[in-house]
DNA sequence: TATCTCAACCAAAACGTTTTGGAGATCATT
DNA sequence: AATGATCTCCAAAACGTTTTGGTTGAGATA
């Protein structure tokens, strides 16, 4: 099963290549006959054209690419599950298909893995997430010119093409929606101190307690890493506390799920007892237990906008829209009421 | 920032691209000292090969495909992140490349992605997951001598490459340990019926059923797609039926998340009153609340597997390890306790 | 001295496209 | 009858590698 090229094509209808390969791609200096002819034969035979041939000369590959940054091997964060998918989606409705792989944060073998895409030119675009407090690879990836845009903004104040979600906003949401429902000892658990993404949450715990005049309590802020696990181990170390906060704000779903173990374990009741929130997704807190209020932060339409931002600076497009802002929603539910038992 | 050649390190050296090619690649026919200088030069201009160039003539990608079966857009089932994590750890420890595409099964969109990939060689072998019961991808790779390597066997048994977990004996432990703690009336959740998972896991759950010679009541099976909405649906439909089972067996973890909820809404204790399990991952069934009952699918070592066995394929190998078995391991928590109230 | 062997190198073809710079008809315009 | 214009088509170069089938010269062997 020799593959076919376009040179079968043009062998069997005594055509030149040239004619063919631009028939092909719809110039219109071939005529609507022939292009015909030739579009017919071409699915007759299966021909599909050879990509590394077209890479070869058009310096273009058509694939996207994004480096997933996990820690440990063998880690699961639904995070990337709806953020990938959403990149697939849109990347395919361009034409475009995407390779990933997967490194440490910070190694060499993540700083390879960049080089390598970049260099021999494996990528036409790359999409960058959970942005580091300093990151090379912003710095890198301009050096490099090679188009790329980001989940987050850096905080060095560096500018490129971007898709923000309103974090800022969405925590003084959070905790005014707390205050409001009588919760006064408001303790918060965050992430890895080098993610921006867990600066800006803070930022916006700390901007929203001075909003309502609420102490800063600098024992109620703990740090972990996402992870569900690291929930369940903080929020037993903040019960601990004398007093115990009433209010745990995480800063994503997975660390909730840990704290709403924790408290289920010490029969405190979600809610009734203490407050809990989640950040993130949507889809498996609605069927936590309690069911948790959290931010729904729209990750598919984020990537969305990501890879369409991606595209118009991989085709050099006038006027691109260059930093785009998406807001989360609350969604409250019953980890936060204090009236209904659950 | 012209990339540089293999002809940019030639012509410094005053050496034909033959040679530097040779040295690059390690052959035995170019002097040490010379080699030494290629070396040299090579990484003093920063060279790294173009991969276009390299995959057109040595038909070679170095890269590996795995395309996404969803239903929906906006999808996120956590096993896909393990799934994926693992495949591109060890496809990165080859030295390849992952690319992922996502389609909806048995469209013509999935079909495409396949020919595509395959016809114009843009991986060198493919990933398959989720077979379904008469598996167009199977036949059509076979057809295209493409290399592939399954996750689960096809049921029209045709023989190819694969691992598979040992679906068959889980059900069977799980039903037997649910009967030894007391419970009575086991009603299953399956999965979409043309998934060759879903039949598996029926026949099992089936097979259990007889060997401790439990009626089987057709009402006690339901099916849904592996959500966790259909998990609580489906659950709200099993408890109005009279009797009511006592212990709800469902094909995933997602969907037994889902049931867990429908009896939270109900006041039903899991454990206490009915019993839960679930199937699948380990992670994040820790933290649901009650614990989850689970069989532990090592979805990441799989992967790894899985890879192993596709290099093995698509470097000829002799004596290629055809079919893995892999066995998953019950992992008893508190939704299967009758004694300990939560 | 003539022949053989071996190490070290190389020119040119090939991989399958796209692109450049025309060429050859046909037809209308002067 | 000559000049343009327009419409189709094409030969050849290029993209950056790998591979094939050598050549060259030095030393060993006959």
């Amino acid at each position: 099963m020799k593959p076919v090229s376009i040179r079968d094509i043009a062998r069997q209808l005594n055509l030149s290549i040239t004619t063919v390969s631009r028939a092909l791609d719809g110039y219109p200096d071939v005529s609507n006959r022939t292009r015909l002819r030739i579009l017919e034969t071409a699915s007759e035979l299966g021909y599909v054209p050879n990509q590394a041939a077209r890479q070869l000369r058009r310096h273009k590959t058509d694939v996207l690419g994004f480096v997933l940054a996990s820690a440990q091997p063998k880690f699961a964060d639904p995070f990337y599950t709806e953020f990938l998918s959403g990149l697939t989606d849109e990347a395919t409705a361009y034409g475009m298909d995407l390779r990933i792989s997967i490194a440490s944060p910070d190694t060499d073998a993540e700083k390879n893995i960049y080089k390598r895409w970049s260099r021999s030119h494996e990528v036409d675009g790359i999409v960058l997430s959970h942005i580091r407090v300093h990151d090379w690879r912003v710095r890198f990836l301009q050096d490099e010119a090679l188009p790329f845009v980001g989940f987050d903004k850096s905080e060095d104040g560096i500018d490129y093409p971007r898709c923000e979600s309103n974090t800022h906003a969405s925590m003084l949401q959070i905790v005014s929606h707390l205050a409001q429902n009588g919760y006064r000892r408001i303790s918060f658990i965050g992430g890895p101190e080098n993610y921006v993404s867990h600066q800006t949450n803070l930022e916006g715990f700390i901007h929203g307690l001075e909003q309502i005049n609420f102490p800063l309590d600098p024992a109620y802020l703990v740090n972990g890493d996402f992870s569900s696990s690291s929930g369940y181990a903080l929020t037993n170390k903040l019960l601990e506390l004398d007093p115990a906060p009433d209010a745990i704000v995480c800063i994503s779903d997975e660390t909730a799920f840990g704290a709403l173990h924790a408290l289920h374990e010490k029969k405190i009741i979600p809610g009734k007892d203490i407050a809990v929130t989640g950040f993130g997704g949507a889809q498996e807190s609605k069927h936590s237990i309690p069911p948790l209020t959290t931010m729904d932060v729209p990750i598919y339409d984020i990537t969305r906008q990501i890879v369409r931002i991606l595209m118009s600076v991989i085709q050099k497009e006038e006027n691109i829209e260059h930093c785009i802002q998406v807001n989360p929603q609350l969604i409250i539910r019953e980890t936060t009421m204090k009236e209904i038992s659950p």
